[in-house]
DNA sequence: TGGGGTTAT
DNA sequence: ATAACCC
């Protein structure tokens, strides 16, 4: 690829080019042809056409299940539907289903709220979210047998780029058969559909495979959701959550103004967290439009260049950020919040447990976890969040051990979580401690690969340097540090 | 607020 | 290692 040349039609560029192809957006047109393969192997031959990956103008679709742990609930007891139903972690409701929500319960409800408000409400524990977790994976590969260009966020939402499903389905089609296309669900606004626009044909198609992807969810998998369509991520999440439990909706181009207008403020815009809102307010920008209208300059001066611009693009619906395939996670994690933690013994104890929950998805995974970390809270009375954490990475001779059951991998990796623990927590002095999380990352497939006269020098465990066991006992904190 | 996740700095 | 974001 030549650096910085625009002129010059790349050919097979659509992975590296996703990530700034932004500016295509604002040069608009010309989404009108875009073809797939012809011009692939002739590069630079038709300056029109378009890579697939490119192409200016795109189809996702975000899915998001109607109240997912709800739902898990009632597949796993079929006594519970019909019922008010909320999910309990400590002394929260974190979701409920529809019948619960009727009565009043609203998600993230204090239990003694929630009952209160609906004295018959049905309570689970889900603390544990294994059978949540599961069944999240099973939505995200089904998604991902329609394209495998498949983005989680969090347990219940996918979003899903079929630009390419799209443009092989128009194509299908004779030109006369386009302009009896019709639409799947809701049309954002109750806007007009354009027949003789096919950019409004190209969404209509979109929001026919968001149908059958909701079929397949529910045939296969049992579970209701909603789907949104549109040309970027985060118009297809805000449309997603228009029409709700159940069903879906496309927004058309036209409406795209009026749909980021109607969120009252800011901080209901996705990427704009508690902090940006915060800083936001405090230079008075409060709704969508005062930060479409704001000073760019200004904006850049007080968030960076790259926050700045990104807001704000935000803000008029613009969202260049590809659907990132997600994969298998890029970490595995285990936590526990109390009222208090404040011996050393107690939580060698919480951590041991956490601990052994964790190696068992590790083992079921298959990929060796590189990087161990631990995470506290500390109580406070009034400072708002923050965790601490100290990583180190996991000796080579645990790491192998990991996935054969056999040994005992929990000693070692106890030894090491209360180093690390100790060297947060100064044991000799009282503390109070209100959560501990165990994390497992920088995770690398199995040393499947053949050994080379190369690799065998790269490969830790195999050279000579290192592993004298002696040293590993004696580690100093730099030392456990990656 | 829970029990998770991700990426950027 | 932390801070921001997401659910």
């Amino acid at each position: 690829v030549e650096p910085e040349e625009e002129g010059g039609r790349e050919e097979e560029v659509a992975v590296v080019r996703s990530m700034e192809s932004a500016d295509a957006e604002a040069a608009g047109g010309s989404e009108g042809a875009p073809s797939t393969e012809e011009g692939s192997g002739l590069p630079g031959f038709h300056h029109e056409v378009v890579p697939t990956g490119s192409a200016s103008s795109r189809v996702i679709v975000h899915v998001d299940l109607d109240c997912f742990y709800a739902q898990v609930e009632m597949i796993s007891n079929l006594e519970l539907k019909g019922k008010p139903l909320g999910v309990q972690q400590k002394y929260l409701v974190v979701t409920c289903n529809y019948e619960a929500r009727k009565l009043g319960v609203k998600k993230l409800m204090s239990v003694r709220d929630a009952k209160e408000k609906c004295p018959q409400l049905v309570l689970v524990n889900g603390e544990d979210l294994t059978r949540y977790r599961e069944m999240s994976y099973k939505v995200t590969e089904l998604m991902e047998e329609f394209s495998p260009v498949v983005e989680r966020l969090g347990f219940d939402e996918n979003f899903v780029d079929i630009t390419e499903m799209v443009e092989k389905r128009l194509q299908q089609l004779q030109s006369d058969e386009r302009s009896s296309v019709t639409v799947s669900g809701h049309v954002y606004n109750d806007q007009s559909i354009n027949l003789h626009d096919i950019s409004h044909i190209r969404l209509l198609v979109g929001s026919q495979i968001a149908a059958e992807m909701r079929e397949a969810i529910y045939n296969q998998l049992g579970l209701t959701g909603c789907a949104g369509v549109a040309s970027n991520k985060l118009l297809a999440k805000l449309v997603s959550g228009i029409f709700k439990p159940n069903q879906q909706t496309v927004l058309l181009p036209e409406s795209c103004q009026d749909l980021i207008h109607s969120l009252n403020h800011i901080k209901k815009m996705p990427g704009i967290g508690y902090k940006t809102t915060k800083r936001l307010e405090a230079l008075g920008i409060n709704s969508v439009r005062d930060l479409q209208t704001f000073s760019s300059k200004i904006l850049e001066k007080e968030f960076g260049i790259s926050v700045a611009q990104r807001i704000q693009k935000l803000s008029f619906g613009e969202d260049n950020s590809p659907v990132t395939p997600s994969g298998p996670p890029q970490s595995f994690s285990e936590e526990d919040s109390f009222k208090k933690c404040s011996s050393e013994a107690e939580a060698k104890k919480k951590i041991a447990e956490l601990l052994a929950s964790l190696l068992n998805r590790v083992c079921q995974d298959g990929r060796k976890p590189h990087t161990v970390r631990l995470i506290i809270r500390r109580y406070s009375s009034e400072k708002h969040y923050s965790r601490e954490s100290r990583q180190c990475p996991i000796p080579s001779h645990v790491i192998q051990k990991l996935g054969t059951g056999n040994y005992d991998v929990m000693t070692p990796m106890v030894d090491i979580l209360m180093k690390l623990f100790r060297n947060m927590v100064n044991v000799k002095m009282p503390f109070h401690l209100t959560l501990l999380s165990v994390c497992f990352c920088n995770l690398k497939a199995l040393n499947t690969a053949k050994k080379g006269p190369i690799d065998y020098y790269l490969t830790p465990s195999l050279s000579t340097t290192k592993c004298s066991g002696k040293r590993s006992l004696k580690m100093k904190d730099t030392h456990m540090e990656d």
